[in-house]
DNA sequence: CTGAAAGCGCTTACAG
DNA sequence: CTGAAAGCGCTTACAG
């Protein structure tokens, strides 16, 4: 084990007792500013970095952060919880992950079980389980501190981080349009999900703010899985009066398409522009390659867990804000040429 | 936080010092059998957990493994980590992920800036990093126990966990030629990965030993991802002479010859029949679902956390055992009918 | 084979 | 605003 830096040398160095370093670092107001600076400066200097261990041992504080993630199934979870991983090394935490397996137990009960044999102190909660009322409730009544992850509701409730998915469908939608498209069909996520609402609406709005009409025909529900996709898109295309694009609300569906399309000789982009949602892997894995929303999954996972560590205080407060970061949009072969 | 069982409540109630705890916890053989089970009985009554952070504090050892990997484009390495994370936290240690990206820093520089920075005293290594021999080096240098997943040299150079990928490829390509079919193609993985050298072995041998040819034209190079799978299925499906059943090495390239052949207007799995490997989630996404190999990902990564936690003086040995774990043969529709 | 003492690096009251 | 003391739950020498 590597002899590290400890809180007694920032302290000779600095001229100060230990206690003072250890308010400078836990960000105690009761540090003059001159002595704050010198504090800091020793740390710098030194490359201190506090140990988590001590620290865990000696406060009533764990420094564990606990991650509870439902669905598996999406490439989402574990980039969220890769980014969340690095971050929460960084900021001294550590990372519990607890996957809540929706057949055996209810998520109230294992989040009861989790509390029981590893003393986390928050909690971050991914999407569909921040919708889980009975969750929630028992968070606030253990008075756990917890963030959430894109959620569909009660957005007052705790603090949350999320993207504009409305705002990236229209985006998307405008590309298609200024691509010339005008018969954009549409294929829906699964409505057990708070995005696949939004990303429909914002479907909507751009077509609406360009004129363009919406048949029902070229509106076709999904579930976000390939198959869905490919039932979808067959739909779509075997019509008399085929759209001349298709925005799939996720890659997977997306891929479908492109599929299907290619089994109708249809060529892509020329013959059929496709976009998808997300971003994953298939995404560039295919050809050609789509067009689709980058969200910021990193950057969410970052988020979560600097607020949980920064600001412990803020979340006894009643009003939380929601911090709504940014997405990116990936143009590619699916709906350009040249690109 | 929640207040927990010490090993002072639990040296009263066996009534022997926590020295005497200590040794059983640590499975000292310095302890009378019948203490030993006095200590074991009061550990179990009252459901004692050892605090990880006065543990790490106190000795000189950290708890806490780091697990290296490379390629984060497999769901692979999400669903290893998965299973470490889980398994390493009942052994009371924590898990350091760290992903060392091939383009910026060697993986040697990336380790020590690890080890700087989180002290770790022991390591993971997940293919192809556990490969690289520059790496291997300097992990043997610096005296730090490692295990590796999936190796494909120097297998006495530290302890092993893996699956026989050949004997698993035996067997799809047994299942095949039971199913009848005697023209059997075959899809390579990327050669820079030993288990592609592997499971063409496997087919090989399963084709030699049941007398069957394996042309040329009917091997075709692939390198795991979707794009080049659909090449190989081209050029395997548009011969004379096609094979009516195509192995891919992987489930990307195997769903590729799916989509392929439905353009071709063949029926899977009547006219062609596929399989896969790995028993990733687009092997179940598409249709018909594939036929494949579902690897002991969980089971591997658990092993790998047991040798590092159980047997730290088995690390300083001079041969080292591989575990082979068992692999699965899972049968879908796309190679057989009402199954 | 078993135990009493010291100490790991921090934080929490409590003084001043 | 700053500090001296005690203690978090364990392990490491050192005795016996």
């Amino acid at each position: 084990m590597h002899k590290s830096i400890t809180i007694q040398q920032v302290a000779e160095r600095a001229n100060v007792s230990i206690m003072t370093v250890s308010r400078v670092l836990n960000g105690s107001s009761k540090v003059a500013e001159s002595t704050r600076q010198r504090v800091q400066e020793a740390m710098q200097a030194l490359g201190y970095r506090p140990n988590v261990a001590a620290r865990r041992l000696a406060s009533a504080r764990s420094y564990m952060i606990g991650l509870l993630y439902d669905n598996p199934s999406e490439g989402y979870v574990s980039q969220f919880l890769l980014g969340a991983l690095e971050h929460s090394r960084r900021k001294g935490y550590h990372l519990v992950v607890e996957h809540c397996r929706g057949d055996e137990l209810t998520a109230v009960e294992q989040l009861m079980a989790l509390l029981n044999e590893s003393q986390i102190d928050s909690v971050i909660l991914l999407p569909p389980l921040c919708d889980d009322l009975a969750l929630l409730a028992a968070l606030r009544q253990r008075q756990l501190p917890f963030v959430r992850v894109a959620p569909d509701r009660e957005p007052g409730l705790s603090p949350y981080v999320c993207m504009d998915d409305q705002r990236a469908a229209y985006r998307l939608t405008q590309h298609l349009i200024e691509k010339g498209h005008q018969k954009i069909g549409f294929i829906k996520g699964n409505p057990n999900q708070g995005v696949s609402r939004q990303r429909y609406a914002g479907y909507l709005e751009a077509m609406a703010h360009h004129g363009l009409t919406t048949p029902e025909d070229w509106v076709q529900q999904g579930y976000f899985c390939y198959r869905s996709g490919m039932e979808a898109a067959h739909a779509l295309l075997s019509q008399q009066d085929r759209p001349s694009a298709v925005f799939a609300s996720n890659d997977d569906m997306a891929a479908a398409v492109v599929a299907e399309a290619h089994r109708c000789g249809l060529k892509v982009p020329e013959q059929l522009a496709v976009v998808g949602f997300d971003d994953t892997q298939l995404a560039t894995a295919i050809w050609p390659q789509l067009t689709t929303i980058r969200q910021p999954i990193r950057q969410m996972a970052q988020r979560a867990v600097d607020i949980l560590a920064d600001q412990p205080e803020l979340l006894a407060e009643d009003d939380h804000p929601g911090h709504v970061l940014a997405f990116e949009v990936i143009l590619r072969g699916s709906s350009t040429t040249g690109a």
